[in-house]
DNA sequence: AACGTTACCGCAAACGTTTGCATAAGAGTA
DNA sequence: TACTCTTATGCAAACGTTTGCGGTAACGTT
């Protein structure tokens, strides 16, 4: 397309003054006098100029972009951690780019090659939900600050941000404990997803503390979180001689599921069965009864993410070190646990 | 951070050849033997060279990259088309930034000069909710293609990839009157929104069609779409002396905040009230009864988008001459219209 | 023996910007 | 007058890559 782009070289001619005092003056050096600098940004603005960023950045040794990677920018809880993400950039003189995975270790390693061959000063990352070999991590590491958050991986020596999974969970579990439920089941994902054990660990803490029993019943994995496994487990739940009295979905779509089926067999919620989900995605508040479920601010940990991610660009310390900050969470409770 | 970044100097240093030598050999230009090629290659692999793309893109003026500017990222429909735009451009050899407008035209102008000045090969975009000056997509446009999306303006002579929202909203009004609704209802944005008004548009035609009346006080418009505000108009809607047998909402929001008025008030949908809505968005089947929607199938239009792009940037004709592509929707029916 | 081809490769310029250094003019001081 | 010190500006190199052009050697053709 187009070109007839105005370079200093133009404004410097038309002005009959060297390009370096045109630099200069555009960039509001002292060495340049008042007088030179008027007549500069002037004729800079009647000419259109716009700075040539590669040229700039070329020079500079400096991109000024950091690379986003997600597994799906459609999955609702990721798109609100991107809008922190985004909103921190804005206030930053840092663009963002953004890749997806999509659950793909494979194409986890690509885009993360393809962004350091791009440039980027850091790399902002949910891990894949399957991703084993952190080897590709550890790479990237050696050459740009690398911040996980969500998905993340405690095997790599990095910034991490993200909620305290365990005393969410167990939070959760606590409310159905303190409204009086004795059976809780819980929905999980299965071992390799790190945020899932977390819950699941904080699950088993306080029904120990309450002195419940750990009925290996009531633990049922799978492999996505799916609305449609929710519907799933629920029947066997269900089906099961000793009901459980409570359901813990470790994702709110579980819970959907688990909701739908419920409600199909037309057992009571949450008299007869409560239910609390995890995330508080905007589904919470349309199903019936209204969701109680763990409240995660995402907008906060893409923040605090970003605003870590110019931290360590701009120091240069070396930053290989593990260092977790946890983002408190809070429980919303709503009718499918209090009525 | 680091840097100790291996350049096509050290290469050729080492391989006791020349820069260019080694610059044709990584390219593979036909004048270097097979042999400097390989060895060439390896040396490069061993010193773990990555071409710096901003030199790169600073001697060919190619950026390789391609702007998305959208109203928000954590619109579901917004990032279904997100999703694919991302897919198709995974395929080429094209990086996207992406930016967000928050609908407010202010800040829509400063990232679309932003991108601009960055170099982006091209703009892929929605425009916000109430633009209403044009000027910086002319001036963009200018310099480089742009292409409209989703909110689009017939107004700026640039390629656009739309829905076909007259046809859409009249297939889901006729649905209504075969099912044998008479007076039908609407509540849509203010005249402000362009796709608001087709859907509109499609909705008097149909009535016309069938020589339904067109009843004013069943024509309800506010300023943003949202689920508080379906439940709001419902509300009026159900208090008027002689009530809709159906109501068409133009957004799957306001149908979702429908339905939940409609369920609190006890009138029977779809035998008393019908509603339907426009997305299928993934409320439509948490909502009970489930909802009735336009599907738009964001996914190809992303695809699309970005296959218009590419070809625009590869093309070196000068693209400011309007071109509308339309992509075919299709009616979901469920039970908030049919039993 | 002289010439034309072919296959490889290097030189050096260019892209637009920043920046260390040099320089010039004027002001101040002795 | 001669000097230093400011203030304001220009020169030229540098960043890493690509590429037009030119060069050289080897080989085949007359």
């Amino acid at each position: 397309m187009k070109k007839e782009t105005t370079t200093l070289k133009q404004i410097a001619a038309s002005l009959n003054l060297s390009i370096s005092t045109v630099s200069r003056a555009l960039n509001d050096h002292i060495d340049i006098s008042e007088e030179t600098k008027r007549k500069v940004k002037r004729e800079a603005e009647r000419l259109q100029y716009v700075p040539n960023i590669l040229a700039k950045g070329f020079r500079k040794h400096k991109t000024n972009i950091i690379g986003i990677i997600v597994p799906s920018v459609i999955h609702s809880f990721t798109a609100t951690i991107l809008k922190g993400i985004l909103l921190e950039s804005e206030k930053t003189n840092y663009t963002t780019i953004i890749a997806e995975t999509n659950n793909n270790p494979e194409k986890e390693k690509d885009v993360l090659n393809t962004m350091l061959q791009f440039g980027v000063e850091g790399i902002l990352m949910a891990l894949s939900k399957h991703t084993r070999d952190i080897s590709p991590m550890l790479h990237a590491l050696k050459k740009r600050p690398l911040i996980l958050f969500d998905k993340v991986s405690s095997k790599i020596p990095c910034t991490q941000v993200v909620i305290d999974e365990v005393a969410a969970a167990a939070n959760a579990v606590e409310h159905l404990v303190n409204i009086g439920k004795k059976r809780i089941a819980i929905i999980k994902e299965r071992e390799d997803s790190y945020n899932s054990e977390k819950r699941f660990e904080g699950y088993k803490q306080t029904l120990k503390k309450h002195d419940l029993p750990i009925d290996e019943s009531l633990i049922l994995s799978t492999d996505d979180s799916s609305i449609n496994e929710g519907k799933r487990l629920a029947r066997e739940l269900i089906c099961l001689k000793d009901k459980p009295d409570a359901i813990f979905c470790i994702t709110d779509d579980f819970a959907i599921g688990v909701i739908k089926t419920l409600k199909k067999f037309a057992i009571k919620i949450p008299d007869e069965i409560a239910v609390v989900g995890f995330s508080n995605s905007s589904h919470s508040t349309i199903i019936e009864p209204n969701l109680t479920t763990v409240n995660q601010p995402g907008g906060r940990i893409g923040k605090l993410a970003m605003q870590q991610m110019i931290r360590e660009i701009e120091s240069n310390e070396v930053f290989g070190t593990s260092k977790s900050i946890e983002i408190q969470t809070n429980l919303i409770i709503r009718e499918s646990t209090f009525l």
